[in-house]
DNA sequence: GCGCACACAAGTGTATACAATTTATAAAAG
DNA sequence: CTTTTATAAATTGTATACACTTGTGTGCGC
């Protein structure tokens, strides 16, 4: 579907956003990043239409592409649709689950807390995000996992422009209770503990924060 | 976000196909769409990378882009989710609504109505459709709004494919019932109209039938 | 007639060129 | 000194050109 140099790109640069070495608001310049990556700038715009769909970057007609600056409306927003999706994937798992999906899980936690320990921001993220896309994953259901996944990307975004204190090893922990509970074939337990742990990262969250803007219009609203 | 051009060439790729004016699998030739739309291949090529997103479209490398064959799997999964996110949003919708949401479903149900009266197919389908996008749009949900849509036009895309016999008036009865209930504050029974009207749309195609294919693998199965 | 190489046509993938628009800069007016 | 206006530079939007891949048919050897 996409040469893998626009993949490569898209990759790299949902990375760079992600792991906050490109700021919310900052701009994209077309030939600034053809060059850097050496291709040209068609092969940069289809990476950035690509981003844009997932709403990890905004763009603005004739003006270019700019890292994307979610609102605290559209974060809640975001939070609302996983909670719907995520606690019935929960539900669903703890009835299906096998001992092998289980093993899984266990080696990603695994790779969350080594991300964590080697304190590598950039892996921590993404590995914390990505055990809900497992799950989905291993559901079978590869509809689900590619929207959880654009979700979730989103939501790494939302957290670093509006997390106040890294709250990421707490997210390690609440995964390991979370897969105990589906183990145990506990289906209250696992969805509540889900429901606490969406929850808890939304929280953790200081959504009502004034986030500094260019833009006039919104900082004088 | 894009230029008007592109979005009109996506509408209309997208209503072609919703309304069956492109069989599934169908090829779709860059140049002769450009020829088409008057503009250059550039320009359809951000629009067919775009539908592809969607899923709409599959975009085979070097060989071009062809109108999308959801698998049956690939359909179940897709009304998978979409049962998560509709229960959910139907119980938000019968806590939330005001006086004057109804008065807009039932703007739109009369709607759905008329185009089936008229027996225009293309409205048919998209109105029908958009009843439930429509939902997540009132609830104040934009993210879920548009995640729904894109559902939904896959699933057009499905009905089309698997129906075997034309059930949309039925989907018409069924959504005012639906909204019979959720203004009555009965919960329950919204959840379990909505619940079995997506089931009954599920339901009403043979999606075990063995559909015609060009994939020799696919075929010899 | 059968298999195979080769050439040709059609179409996609990428780069580049050019037009249109925005942004930055500098000069002029108030 | 600030604001306005004119001008130039930078950047995006679109079209076109060219290289490369795929699919197909034709002719040659056998």
């Amino acid at each position: 579907m996409e040469s893998t140099t626009t993949h490569h790109i898209v990759q790299a640069l949902t990375k760079a956003i992600v792991e906050h070495r490109l700021q919310p608001g900052a701009k994209l310049v077309e030939q600034k990043l053809a060059d850097h990556f050496g291709v040209s700038r068609t092969i940069v715009r289809q990476a950035l239409y690509h981003m844009a769909q997932n709403q990890l970057i905004t763009l603005e007609p004739a003006r270019g592409a700019f890292v994307a600056r979610p609102s605290a409306e559209e974060a809640q927003q975001t939070f609302a649709v996983r909670r719907m999706l995520e606690l019935e994937m929960t539900r669903e798992f703890v009835r299906k689950a096998t001992p092998t999906h289980f093993k899984v899980l266990h080696a990603h936690i695994k790779r969350e807390r080594e991300a964590l320990l080697r304190a590598d921001a950039g892996d921590s993220v993404h590995e914390l995000g990505d055990f809900h896309v497992e799950i989905a994953r291993l559901l079978g259901n590869e509809v689900l996992a590619q929207i959880l996944e654009a979700l979730i990307s989103r939501c790494a975004l939302i957290t670093l422009m509006y997390q106040s204190a890294q709250a990421a090893e707490h997210s390690n922990e609440e995964h390991r209770a979370l897969v105990k509970a589906m183990e145990a074939r506990d289906e209250a337990l696992a969805v509540r503990l889900m429901q606490e742990h969406l929850l808890s990262v939304e929280r953790s969250l200081s959504l009502d924060r004034k986030r500094p803007t260019n833009d006039l219009a919104e900082a004088l609203a």
